[in-house]
DNA sequence: TCCCTTATTGAGCTTGACTCGAAAATGCCG
DNA sequence: CGGCATTTTCGAGTCAAGCTCAATAAGGGA
């Protein structure tokens, strides 16, 4: 029941605890003081280990960066894959509703981490999100896109990167605009309209035609009704007529 | 014509002549290496002048980076109101596909800027590219947008920055799909589709109701004077029946 | 308990942004 | 022109921060 027992797995553990809390102090660090700002002096004595133990895990700052980032993406993914997991509803465009209110979400409230996601491929030329880990994000979308077109309810001849660049996009430079104007204006642009745009657009450019013909049915149902009512009076005018 | 005529004119011009060395060498650097790897000592050397000087004439290497930013905002912003003048149509659609050839274009050769106009803002929080700069360039979007809608071609209803973070985000993002496939891959994603479906995108969801109604048209028409021509033949039937 | 391997450490090295005192250039007057 | 005042330029030196490494500690098997 003493330490010789759990010895064998702490061997392993120890390191890997002492791995997960170096992450967990850089990820603190960077959030607080985004990536230039960040102090691997901080990061140490957040973790409670020397500065130097640091790059017996990790090759450089950039690198520590890198890892969090890649996990910060992993995150995202799993619970974006969660959120269409759980969403109550099957339709296409209330489950884009849904991915949408998290997306945005989201990145509003990592802007930074997306922004470095970008930054750190310009500065450090060699160390970059991999496009791996961005492309199994943008899936979760992809995999809701190509069911919506199996179902039908998605125009087949719509393209799929076309669909996801018009959603990541729009989404990510609202949360911009709706943190630039956050921080001064009082007009606080919201997230609401900008999900429900997202949502409108996606019905009038990608929906299989459906919508439009309702609202025509009803001048169509009205014209027709017209003339079928004509066509009675004239029936019963023409069987009042003399042969 | 020696140099003494001229010597009143060189006391100013002398210092602009130096700080529009400085920015250009910045420009160059920052371009090449990006923010972090750029060197103050090259730019100094680039520009033929001491290390310190760039410090009489600038804050710090950020307020620097920042002045080059905002000089490459405002070139935007001539160079896309440049477009829309020189536009020969004057249709919406028109000028928006050539607004966005333009903008796609210049945000793939200049990633590197815009990226780094967005990194500024969280690394250094006090020196971010004003909102104004970034205002005005997307004024041009807005102006455009609105005369649309005086003459027209959008719906009334269209809310303005809604159509603008579709524009500019997908665009961007796009841009950035492009760019990351165009390193390796060799399914190169061309730029003419996104802007073609961009126009695509805005005629459908924001263009007044119009060719679809075109459609339609032919088709209630026909129906309205068939019921016309029925209704003529009614009553002339009706007339001829005794009372 | 001894020894070997591995992990940890923080004092120093290096690099690069930035400072500052001095010198050079420029301007201004007699 | 020549001397005084102001401005501009300069680069050696300071400082801060990422990173290295020789020394030390910890672990673990015989």
């Amino acid at each position: 029941m003493t330490t010789k027992a759990v010895n064998p797995e702490t061997q392993r553990a120890k390191l890997e605890r002492k791995e997960r809390a170096i992450l967990e102090a850089a990820r603190g660090v960077f959030v607080e003081h985004g990536f230039d700002g960040a102090r691997m002096s901080e990061i140490a004595r957040r973790a409670s280990i020397g500065e130097g133990t640091i790059y017996s895990y990790y090759e450089s700052k950039a690198e520590l960066m890198l890892t969090v980032l890649q996990q910060f993406w992993d995150g995202l993914t799993l619970e974006a894959e969660a959120v269409m997991a759980s969403s109550q509803v099957d339709g296409f465009f209330e489950r884009l509703q849904a991915l949408a209110e998290y997306h945005l979400g989201t990145v509003i409230a990592n802007a930074d981490f997306i922004n470095l996601t970008f930054a750190l491929r310009r500065n450090n030329s060699e160390v970059s999100v991999s496009r791996d880990h961005l492309r199994h994000y943008v899936a979760v979308f992809d995999q809701l896109f190509r069911r919506g077109q199996d179902r039908g309810e998605i125009r087949q001849d719509a393209v799929l990167w076309q669909a996801r660049d018009v959603f990541y996009g729009t989404l990510e430079y609202s949360a911009r605009s709706i943190e630039m104007t956050m921080d001064t204006d009082r007009t606080e642009r919201l997230q609401g309209p900008v999900v429900d745009e997202m949502i409108s657009l996606f019905h009038s450019h990608y929906a299989v035609a459906h919508d439009t013909i309702e609202t025509d049915r009803v001048t169509l149902d009205s014209l027709s009704s017209k003339l079928d009512q004509l066509s009675e009076q004239f029936d019963a005018l023409a069987r009042r007529l003399p042969q």
